[in-house]
Parts: C-alpha cells; structure tokens; sequence
DNA sequence: CCGTGTGAAGCTGTTCACAGCT
DNA sequence: AGCTGTGAACAGCTTCACACGG
C-alpha cells in the first residue's frame, strides 16, 4: 500500500470516494494542460468545488499537500490512483449482450484506466458466438462460473432482463466475483459479502422530468 | 396539477426526488404481484427502504395514505407518476451515435413510462443516415437547431466524447431544451436556467474497485 | 387498535476559520 | 506570506417516537 491510512476505511463515505474519481479527473485534465502544481482553491475554482472539502476528502488518507504551496498534480495523481486501486488490473465481465451490455463491453471508460473487459455472456444463442464491436465475442452464460474463474474475474456488470438478474448474480457470487454492478432495475438480494452496486439509468431522466414540472426556477446541479 | 404542493420545490431535495423513482418501481412491481393496499411497513421491509423516510418522502406532495389503513397501491402510483411529471410525453434527443448514444437511444427505460427518444445525432457523415436498432436513422448534428424546435425536444441526452460536448450543450441551449444529461467526461458550464444533470458510469467502476483494494469486511450498497 | 403524518432528536456531510508548517 | 490540515460550527438528511385520525 502506498500510502497511510488515518481511519478505517469502512468509515469513509461512497460520497468521498466518488469525490475522489472526480479529482483524478480534473487532475488528468490538467496535467494534460501541461500544470504541475495545484492548490486545492484553485482546483477548486476551476471545477467548481469547494477547496475545504477536497482537503478534507484527501485527509482522511494522507498528507499529500504542501503548506504554503499547494499539491504536485502528478504527485497527487498518483496517490488517487493507488487510493481507487486503479494500479492493479481489474478484470471485468459483462452479463448481457443487449444494448446496454454491448455499449459498455466497448464504451471506453470501461476499458482504460485500470479496467479491462475480458468477457461478455449471453443467454441467447443467436447471439452466442458473434463478435461485439470492440474485438469480444459474446459467449454463453452457461459458462458463466467456469469463465469466471479461468480468467480471474473481480468485477461483474449486470445488464440482463430485471426478470434474471437474481439468477445472474447468485450464479456470480457463488462462481467468486467480489463486486457486482447491477444495471438491472431489480431488488437484488443476499449476499453481503460482494460489493454490489445498483445504478439505474432511468432515474435520471426522471429526475429531468420533475424538474421540468416544476420548474419555476431551475438550478444546475452536479 | 393532481396533487397538492405543501412546500416549495426549490427545498425537496434530489435525494428525495430519487427515491420517488424508487418507490415507483416498487409499486408497479406490487401491483403486477396483485397488491392493493399497502403500508409504508411493508414497503420498506419488502424492498430494503426506511418507514419513516417513506412517509416523509410522501409528505411533501401530499397526504396520500389512510390512516391506520397503509396506501392503495395503484392510487399512490399514480401520485407519483403526477409528482414526476410523467403523465405528459417527454420528447428526448440523443446526441452522440457512439456505442453508449445507440444503446440508450433504443434502451427500454429511456422510450416508456413518459419518454420517447425523436432523434439520434452524430456529427460523422459515416453514420448519418444508418439505421440503429430500434427504428430510428442517424442524422445530422448541424440540424440540431431545427430538430430541437420541430420536434419540441424536452431534454437532451449528450453522448459525445468530452471535447466536443461543451459545443453541444451551448447549441442545445440555445436552440430551446429544458434539460440536458451529460454522460460526458466534462465539465459543463454557463446555463444556469437549463437543468443538468451529470452521469458518469466510470465513477462506479472506481467504487467499487476502491473497495475491492480495502476490502476488510464489505458491506452492500446501492 | 393500527398506520399515517410530523415535530424533535440524532446523525452525517459540508463549510468555516485558523493554527501550524513550509 | 500562503496554503494545508483540521477542530468546531453549521446545514441537511434520516430516524425515532408519538399524537392524531380512520
């Protein structure tokens, strides 16, 4: 590990974590932009975030800054990168050929930084054996726990129907995944163990939708 | 408006708003199962939620229950349908034909429950004119002005990569949309009077990777 | 008697403001 | 002199617990 911990980790909140991503972010941006050295108000000023609460997010790992000059963006860099785990090569395997499932076997973001998509499975063997853009081809579910372990998953991406989706991961858990990210609007249960996250895509647009109703004045957020 | 606004919108927060989405879901779901009547108890045992943050969430909009009774089912979904202004068509424009535009502009949870994607945009003369799944053909971006106001797009989904997306979301703007969600790696500014809303899918990746690197003992999220 | 609706309490997350280090 | 790191104040969100109405 490359850097301290102060506080046990299960203290730290997912809202700091993902603060977190979007430093390494706005950070890659700007050392990209040719910059070296940063101070958390200037970070702060040109992304529009508050430069207590990035000290504070980075204080609860270590002490990365300089008092009186401010971080060393490659410096800091670094330390977000071994922070998020992003050093170590992880292993993804998408459940579910569908749109959604094919979008993200190849979406970038999925495929770079520390990601990297080993497989994709489908229950439909129309679709088994064709090749996805981006190189994979879609193997079948049934081989689900043996592709699993053969190829060290750690990161399952749930896209299939809501209607298998507990199937989908009971199969996972018990085949050794260690976190799942669920795309399915399903209520998945069961296994505390894995890390699971649900996102559901759908309620953003609701969120829209509201707004617009109601809208009499509007402000951005995130 | 069906239902009576005890508060302002402007101080519900978004947290609030989400979980109405939620408990949308979980009602469609009971009433499918043939549920009539339902109590907050119940609802939040049946699908992992708080009681009280129930009856709260609902408190702002109205007082919808009976009781000693519980809420009937199909009349509180249809609360919240009203609530999330989704008894009214949401015209939605997708910008970006890459992987993740394609898969949205054809994904369920983006053309039911009040919203119907009208167009795909890409700026690649290669892709415009191509049919994507799901019926609809690419066109151009340089008819985004025209497309937004003949086809009175509501909200625009941006799926470009992130250097173009600031050049979108200003021509977005200008041409008349209310809303915008960015699935862009990019810091978007300038339109305080449209609501935006940022995903980024990566970000979960990055959660879930950090707690497989400080895994001690998990715990379950969503 | 039971479950809603809601003030009050408790908790979590954010921001302030400054001591301390460089 | 200037910015970090951080206790303390503040704000916002969640949960408790019970009065009230059906």
């Amino acid at each position: 590990m490359a850097f301290k911990r102060y506080i046990p980790v299960e203290s730290i909140s997912e809202l700091t974590i993902n603060r977190l991503s979007v430093y390494l972010r706005c950070l890659q941006q700007l050392e990209h932009e040719g910059t070296t050295t940063i101070s958390s108000q200037e970070l702060a000023d040109r992304f529009h975030l508050n430069s207590a609460q990035i000290r504070k997010d980075l204080a609860y790992f270590g002490e990365f800054g300089i008092r009186g000059v401010g971080y060393n963006a490659a410096q800091l860099r670094e330390h977000l990168v071994n922070i998020l785990g992003l050093h170590e090569e992880r292993r993804v395997l998408v459940v579910g050929a569908g749109n959604l499932g094919t979008a993200l076997s190849h979406y970038s973001g999925f495929n770079t930084g520390g990601f990297r998509i080993v497989a994709i499975l489908d229950s439909d063997p129309r679709k088994v054996g064709k090749r996805v853009p981006g190189g994979l081809v879609v193997e079948s579910v049934s081989d689900l726990t043996r592709i699993v372990k053969e190829r060290k998953v750690h990161i399952a991406v749930i896209t299939v129907p809501s209607n298998s989706a507990q199937k989908v991961y009971d199969e996972l858990v018990e085949a050794g995944v260690q976190a799942v990210l669920n795309f399915a609007a399903a209520q998945l249960k069961g296994h505390p163990e894995v890390k699971l996250k649900n996102v559901d895509l759908k309620i953003h647009l609701e969120l829209l939708s509201f707004f617009l109703t109601h809208a009499s004045r509007l402000a951005s957020v995130t």
